[in-house]
DNA sequence: GTTTCTGCAAAATGTTTGCAACCGA
DNA sequence: TCGGTTGCAAACATTTTGCAGAAAC
């Protein structure tokens, strides 16, 4: 995905091409599960004086396009990620809050299921998974 | 769960017992998926002058000595439930909001998986799949 | 030239903490 | 009595909003 595709996709839907758009998009896709505090400071770094409710705004704008997604992983803030990524999920430890991530594949199943008995579409992206990870299960 | 086994689980931690937490206690057993505001206007209707904070410490403690459990619901604050109560799944429409529970064996064999494949121990408990629910896939 | 975007400041949420008074054991 | 517990108020952390000026097209 290129420069061209952001502004593309922003005035398709009527939406315009700035560039705090393209920082925090590439802040995104540089930082994995990265928090809009994260992405305010890698964006700072490049470009000083943007503030952080447009990391808020663009982050809505950029997600209603498609481009970015984000997921819930316990704690505070939720993560973003870039699309373009290959869709994983997320284990995440409560013991040492380590985020684990792991191929979608595993979740096929289970899908299938919630799909067949409760007509229910998972969105496996936003899928994440809490418990013990490995090395923190033997620690009890 | 009766009266007392709260006293006495507290007592055994450490804790004393106090009608806040009973009222907490009660409050979420009677609410399902109750977020701290909520189970503070359950607990105003019966004893006035509860504060918050007092919700939100009595929860940690409840939670602590294995009484009460939460999840992530999506938006904002954390739902709260009895552990007395069966385990389910919450299926959350990302476009209603709506929740659904689902029994936990649906998803058993991915929880398996996660074992073999990542030596994993997932929580069944706090399991969350967000998506689109029946009535509003279709409306894609 | 319009309309959208942004920065700023303030407000709205949600959660935590310090402390003196209170209460359980 | 002693130490855990609570109410209150203030502090924090995170996200949202109103608005005037700046920027996009």
């Amino acid at each position: 995905v290129q420069d061209g595709e952001l502004a593309e996709r922003l005035r398709q839907r009527g939406y315009r091409m700035t560039a705090q758009r393209q920082l925090v998009l590439d802040a995104v896709r540089r930082l994995d599960h990265a928090g809009p505090d994260d992405i305010l400071a890698d964006v700072s770094r490049r470009e000083q004086g943007v503030n952080l409710s447009t990391i808020y705004r663009t982050l809505e704008v950029l997600e209603e396009i498609g481009l970015v997604a984000h997921t819930h992983l316990g704690h505070g803030s939720p993560a973003y990620h870039s699309t373009a990524l290959p869709a994983h999920l997320h284990l995440v430890c409560r013991r040492c809050d380590r985020v684990t991530e792991a191929p979608t594949e595993l979740a096929a199943g289970f899908v299938a299921t919630l799909a067949a008995e409760h007509g229910f579409e998972t969105d496996v992206r936003h899928l994440t998974v809490f418990g013990d990870c490995e090395n923190c299960k033997e620690d009890r």
